[in-house]
DNA sequence: GATGAATGAGCGTTCATTCAT
DNA sequence: TATGAATGAACGCTCATTCAT
């Protein structure tokens, strides 16, 4: 044998479903290997090392909500329309996200462990928050902007640790039922 | 001769921290081990291996949640009071508590991994959502108290993994003070 | 199994025997264990890593000729019984040593690649001289003692790499006998 | 397409250089390749395997003291001519010749793993002492040529581990110059 | 109860080598 | 000829665990 042409990408998406799912220390390169049908060693032929594969995942992802969610907030519709599309494309993400929300799993594992890590993550929750506020600021005053984004990203993170241990959909999908209420 | 009686209860503190800090996979016995001024093998004096270290671990907060917090909804004082009491309680809490909540960040990493860990995480949650809820429903309908409580878990669960990332507490602070208003 | 009480020193010495005979980047943990009668995972029990095994070999042997070899400048006997002792006894342990002398071995291999190793080396050589420099200086002026001590060095680290292909030890012999002639 | 071709010298220059100074195994194909700008693969194109790029090394830099040395001894040219002309180019070779004696260094290295490597560096040494006692043996007896040239070629080994130790040109250069002085 | 020495399995990584393109 | 993707074995090292002392 010897061919087989893998991607980075497959490899990438094989490794996000697994840090997900067992978390980044407790992902093999051995158990990404696997699920791309390779041997350990064969990664390291795309990737550096693991610590770059954890990196490029976290970059992935985050590249995927700037693209698809937190850039609703520039399109040119009304404000519920925005809320309207933004909690719905979320919501489609994680509901069919198996394991939750990689960046929020790994926030607690891997933060104070890697700051390059811990950057891109905090980053991350920034610029989702921002697009929340800046949504509901126009119509809301700065303040309640401000909070009800806070919270709708906090409560988020939260439902989704919810919906994994109990599977639980219908009480995930309130939190963002909520927030189109919010205008 | 002479030397220590390390007390189960000491490791267990120890590890709760490390677990918490560096997440369960990634925390080694020998971590735990020199926490407690130990070498890693006599940790299995007092606990069979490194699973029932995680278990015992969850139990513990667990169990001071019960006994610290979640009481608070059968004590002898007015709605508002418990209310009042139970946010208060519970910031101090996490407040102090370096690197956030056990059963919270522990959920993503281990619960698919191990039966034994996910129950004991969903069971912690759903106690004390209905901590919450009982409390709730002294004055508001089934529906509201259902969907408070569970936005405030799930709330204060996002806001502690934010407040670990940007080490902000005042928007922390909100959530309980929000809940507060419920009533 | 697990008992068995194997001693650095124990493992120093097949390293040290190793190290000579197959080089240092060439012999691996496992090599070291299994001629130790150990599995390689055993060895981090006495050493932290490889690099201090071949630090503590280099000092070992180090040690061995301050404490044997280059200590007879100071003995109370005559120049030429001096001489005679230090050539006698140097002979005697390159005669045995299989594999020649770690430090002229390793000097090419490693001494480029961590200054630490090289730094034992050179000055293991720079005592080695002074040694025969101090004996030659009771009867020679400082320049025939100086170069003396150097050719005497150099041939006999020459001659050992010459015996090591050839297994003529009488030609390394020679190396000696000359020294011995200077007074 | 297009593209470099490589030759079979190129590679085995660099590979003699890094084989000086970073030793035979602590040398890897992917040094080689990257020092030719190639990828370690490419290099199979050129050599059937790591072995044969260290046995053509080996040959290579024997070849050019068979042609460039050893050959002066056959010169039309007084025995002080030849003795002036040998050491004088030996020098040039190895003041410029950073890591060393290739054959020297390798010598403990190689020489007992694989036979190949041995029987090439001791034949090596064996035409190097020998040219130095034709020389010799043109004005000295046998048994004082033969001493002289094997202690030279053995002294003038050492002197180049300590030069590559310690940067001294001048001790090294001494002992050439101490030969010229037997005729 | 604590230690130190040991183990076997596994870690992330690099090795020399192969081969379709 | 050169490349890039692959392999299986080995690398140095750490893991959780065991056990005689």
């Amino acid at each position: 044998m010897a061919i087989k042409k893998t991607s980075k990408e497959e490899i990438l998406l094989e490794a996000i479903k697994l840090f997900k799912t067992k978390g980044y220390y407790n992902t093999s390169m051995a158990d990404i290997g696997k699920a791309c049908g390779l041997i350990k060693g064969s990664i390291y032929h795309h990737f550096k090392n693991k610590e770059e594969i954890g990196l490029e995942a976290l970059k992935y992802i985050d590249e995927f909500f700037e693209k698809n969610i937190f850039i609703i907030k520039d399109e040119n519709i009304t404000t519920k329309e925005k809320l309207e599309k933004i909690v719905t494309k979320t919501d489609e993400y994680f509901l069919k996200s198996e394991g939750g929300c990689l960046l929020g799993n790994l926030a607690s594992e891997v933060s104070r462990q890697n700051s390059e890590f811990k950057t891109i993550i905090t980053l991350y929750f920034k610029k989702w928050q921002d697009s929340i506020y800046q949504i509901l600021n126009e119509k809301l005053d700065k303040d309640k902007a401000n909070f009800f984004s806070y919270e709708y990203i906090c409560a988020l993170q939260g439902a989704i640790i919810m919906m994994n241990l109990t599977d639980n959909t219908s009480s995930y999908l309130e939190i963002g039922k909520k927030l189109k209420e919010k205008v």
